[in-house]
DNA sequence: TAGCTTATGTTGGTTAGGATACATAAGGAT
DNA sequence: ATCCTTATGTATCCTAACCAACATAAGCTA
């Protein structure tokens, strides 16, 4: 039983980060969920009933327009958890968190992380620095899709998603990844390509393998690495509360 | 004395919804200042010491690219602070806060807001509230600077400024404007001039004058109406605690 | 192995907006 | 009034990304 409880607490930066107590406090609360691509954890406009931490997963923040068309906002991965709006204020948010690659998590009820939160200890300045790296990614998001070329945000998705993952490789279709990015998935193929080409990643049918990873950070524009360096100063794996 | 304080309480919305206990409390650490047009509240990567509440000024928060180009991430003013990276945790954030529009405003020492906040209280309450509409303004320039056009965007742009601001008139150059929306200044003066064409506004050497703000509603992009129902929906005029 | 579905590749035409360069014109200063 | 600064207008060229339509090809299923 105690083994099992600190593998668990290892897999999530949030809850790496809690004191004993509150670990304590929380551990009853807490349910493993599996977390299938494509599921939904929030849809827009919906009060949300948990809040969601990723441990192999990876989750897509999305908004979608009225035309159809969408475009990802953030990524969250184990450094955080899904469904901040739950803490914010207001119990819903106007955009859909959707598991963009498959994997596992937990859940805790959100009138139980309300309760805690109100606190102001730890729990809420764990999940504020956590929320403070959804806005620098969101800042960044919003100014890359102003001011770089499909070619680097392709390359600036994937190292995201990678810092999230075990592996060197992703599953993920071009289809999918368009639209994550907002973009056509012929825009997809055509940067797809030119990478493959350039001998950083090799793709078939959804499978993507990253050869050169440090080619690709050398491709893509600056907003990765600022992306990468705010997070590390915000959720440092030793944090003094 | 009594009545200054009631007109003071007046002309921010966090000051409005705050309860007269945290009222009274905090009154003696406002202090009154100009906010001239270009005033820099905060600069990327700095520590901030005040939280800033606008009355009459608004403030942009722009991200600035190595290349020099920025980028508007969001607008504050009235209805808000600036320096929400002083509760979230941090300390500092990679946006600059630039005034937009010449007023006056509010500030308190930040170790007192954080003093404050961390009681868990209501000023936690309402400024979590604040940083959800921010959230939701953020993630609309992403979508928006994806999907929508120059001309939609301008008209979100005046739109969004209006609504921070008494008159039907603003004070703003063409250049200014293209750096907001992180755009040439041609493209501005060809979406401005398609604008003024339409009859819903009439400038002139830096004043924009509305004569049909309706107009301005149907000729821009969705996410103007979202982004204010949204805020409507978080800071209402009569909040319970 | 044939057929079907789904993923990826390619082509040609179109367009919004970027880069550059220069023209006009309004208003303040001398 | 003249000059000068600053704001706005315009024109040419260029490119990234869109749109639409279609071609290939990989892997699954029968």
């Amino acid at each position: 039983m105690q083994l099992e409880k600190v593998v668990l607490k290892d897999q999530n930066w949030l809850f790496r980060s809690m004191p004993p107590t509150l670990w304590d406090e929380l551990l009853p609360h807490i349910v493993e969920i599996k977390l299938p691509l494509g599921k939904v954890l929030s849809e827009s406009g919906f009060i949300m009933d948990y809040l969601y931490f990723p441990t192999t997963a990876i989750v897509s923040m999305l908004y979608e327009l009225e035309s159809g068309s969408s475009a990802e906002i953030a990524v969250i991965g184990n450094e955080g958890c899904v469904g901040i709006c739950i803490f914010m204020g207001g119990g819903s948010t106007l955009t859909r968190s959707v598991v963009q690659s498959a994997g596992m998590g937990y859940r805790i009820k959100a009138s139980k992380i309300i309760e805690e939160f109100n606190k102001g200890g730890p729990l809420m300045h764990l999940l504020l620095r956590f929320t403070q790296t959804l806005l620098s990614q969101m800042t960044q998001t919003a100014v890359c899709n102003r001011h770089h070329t499909l070619d680097q945000q392709f390359c600036r998705w994937l190292l995201l998603s990678l810092d999230r993952l075990q592996s060197n490789e992703l599953v993920m279709t071009q289809e999918l990844i368009a639209n994550m990015l907002g973009v056509r998935r012929e825009g997809v193929t055509e940067a797809a390509g030119a990478v493959q080409r350039a001998g950083l990643i090799k793709y078939s049918r959804g499978h993507i393998t990253i050869l050169d990873r440090l080619g690709l950070e050398r491709r893509t524009c600056e907003c990765y690495q600022v992306v990468k360096t705010e997070h590390e100063r915000l959720l440092p794996d030793k944090l003094a509360i």
